[in-house]
Parts: structure tokens; C-alpha cells; sequence
DNA sequence: CGAGGTACCTGACAGC
DNA sequence: TGCTGTCAGGTACCTC
């Protein structure tokens, strides 16, 4: 299930096979997937950069005649999402929903499968990440220099929702799904279902700092695998040996040995240790 | 408007 | 064996 780590671990995986490579052609096996709105032709573009912004990546394009020309292909991979570089040319499965045939020195394929269809690719102007309301919703990226303590602190002490919550809706903090949310929650050692206002301020940051920590990790260590994910070349990633808490329920906590807890907390599948976090 | 619930999807797995 | 039910979860959309 890609979240901010994952898809930057992809994004890094393909940024030096695709960049500068022409897509000569786009086949679409599943209409669904791909957003085209104005119907604007989908091969005679040259991959000019690679970007990621929260879950997202952003495929920015530009045109093989008129290099001013440009526009920019955003994939969400949601859960089962992939996007698999290939030299050589494989029969696509049911589960291939879009591929791009691409050629530089020689051909290659960038295939995008996707299990369970809940992931889309759009073609969108050059820049039209911002008007789409999926990212324009989009929270600071927890990396960079815009997501202050304050701004955190801020967008919790307005929420009574569990914390769990507002670190899964993106607007506090942009890239967080499921996995990093528990691993943060216990780092920070903070219950997932505790009201977000009544966090204390050393509590908030603790989870500021904890958000950080474990994105910076899951990124050193390429991703987590469990399934599904792989990166462009099919590579699994390894966070999955580092996790404290995710699917770890009825396993020992490693900081103080007890058992770690399974519940549902915000529609969602949580685990914790109930000793540990308070 | 915030918060909570559900649809979208398919495969894996438990239980009978 | 083969069926049914449940779970996995990011986001859009709906309702209260």
C-alpha cells in the first residue's frame, strides 16, 4: 500500500531509466483508470522530470515537436497500485490497466497493474496538480521546512476526532496512511484513539518529531512490503523487519514486552501496545 | 462544517 | 471440495 515512502521510493527507482525517454504509444486496457478529460493525445511526449507530492507522482512531460509544450501525468496508486519498468516486452495480465511504450536508445515499457482498480492515473495541463482537489487538499510535506510545529499543533488542538484521524486525512500532514500512522503513534507514544485536542503540547511534539522519523525510515529502508508493493524495477522494501506495532497484534512489544493490541479506530485496522502508549 | 459511515475493488483466508 | 463471509485500506461522497 504505497504511502509517502513507498511512492518515493518509486519515483527514485525510475527517475534515471524513464526521464528523457519519448512515450511513443499508450495503450489503455482499462478505461476506468486513466483521466483524460480532454481527450489530448497520449503518445509524442518526452518524460522530463519525476516529482512527488504526498502519495502522488508526478510524471512531468513535455512535447516531442514543441519543447514549450508541456503537461504532466499524476498516478495515486491507493492500495494495490504499480508501476513496473521493462526492457522487455511482457503479454500484460488482467491486472495491466495502462501501458506506455516508451523508446531512447531502445524500447521499453512502463506498466501500470493495479489488483484491486482503485488507483488512477490523469493527463493534466502542465501544473494541474494544483487545481486537482485531491492534492490542492494536500497538507505541507512532513519532510520539508513548511510542516512547523506549530502548523501541527495548530490543526490538532481544532480536531476532537481521534488523533489517528488527523494524521490519516492529509490535510495536517501530507503522505501518512496506516502503517506509518500506528508506527508514529507508538514512537510518540500516544493511543490512537485519544481525542486530538486533548493532546498535550510535549504530546504533539513527540508526534511531530515521531512523523518525521518514521517517513525519513521507511524511505531508508525503500518502503515497507507486506503484499503488494514493490518499486519500479519489482524490488520489495524492507521497512516491514523495522515495524514496532503494524500487524503485529498478539506479538511482544520489543520496548516493554506485553502484548500488542488490535482495535479499529477511524474505520481502520490499529495496532498499539497498550502499555506503551497512553 | 466536522465527524462518521460506506462504496469502490479483488484476493486471501477462516470456517463450515 | 467448495461455498460464504470477512478483512485489507485511500479517497470520494454521502448523511447527520
Amino acid at each position: 500500500m504505497p504511502e509517502l515512502p513507498e511512492v518515493e521510493t518509486i519515483r527514485t527507482s525510475l527517475l534515471p531509466l524513464i526521464k528523457d525517454l519519448e512515450i511513443i504509444k499508450t495503450e489503455v486496457f482499462h478505461e476506468d483508470v486513466l483521466i483524460n478529460k480532454d481527450q489530448r493525445p497520449l503518445q509524442g511526449w518526452i518524460i522530463s522530470d519525476l516529482r512527488r507530492r504526498g502519495k502522488y507522482l508526478l510524471i512531468d512531460i513535455v512535447s516531442s515537436d514543441n519543447p514549450e509544450a508541456e503537461a504532466l501525468l499524476m498516478v495515486h496508486f491507493r492500495m494495490t497500485g504499480k508501476l513496473l519498468f521493462r526492457t522487455e516486452l511482457v503479454s500484460p495480465t488482467k491486472h495491466t490497466h495502462v501501458r506506455f511504450h516508451l523508446h531512447g536508445d531502445q524500447d521499453a515499457w512502463l506498466d501500470y497493474e493495479d489488483v484491486r482498480r482503485f488507483g488512477r492515473i490523469w493527463l493534466l495541463p502542465a501544473g494541474g496538480e494544483n487545481e486537482n482537489p485531491g492534492v490542492a487538499g494536500l497538507g505541507p510535506e512532513p519532510l520539508s521546512e513548511a510542516w512547523t510545529l506549530e502548523d501541527f499543533q495548530n490543526k490538532i488542538k481544532k480536531s476532537k476526532a481521534p488523533i489517528k484521524s488527523v494524521l490519516l486525512n492529509q490535510t495536517a500532514v501530507a503522505g501518512i496512511g496506516n502503517i506509518y500512522c500506528d508506527e508514529a503513534l507508538f514512537r510518540a507514544k500516544i493511543l490512537p484513539d485519544r481525542k486530538a485536542d486533548s493532546l498535550s503540547e510535549k504530546e504533539i511534539r513527540q508526534l511531530h518529531e515521531a512523523v518525521r522519523y518514521v517517513i525519513k525510515e521507511g524511505i531508508g529502508h525503500h518502503g515497507t512490503t507486506f503484499s503488494d508493493y514493490v518499486d519500479g524495477l519489482g524490488r520489495q522494501g524492507h521497512f516491514q523487519q523495522q515495524l514496532q506495532v503494524y500487524r503485529r497484534s498478539g506479538e511482544k512489544c520489543k520496548i516493554c514486552g506485553c502484548d500488542i493490541c488490535k482495535d479499529k479506530v477511524a474505520g481502520r485496522g490499529t495496532h498499539y501496545c497498550p502499555k506503551c502508549q497512553i
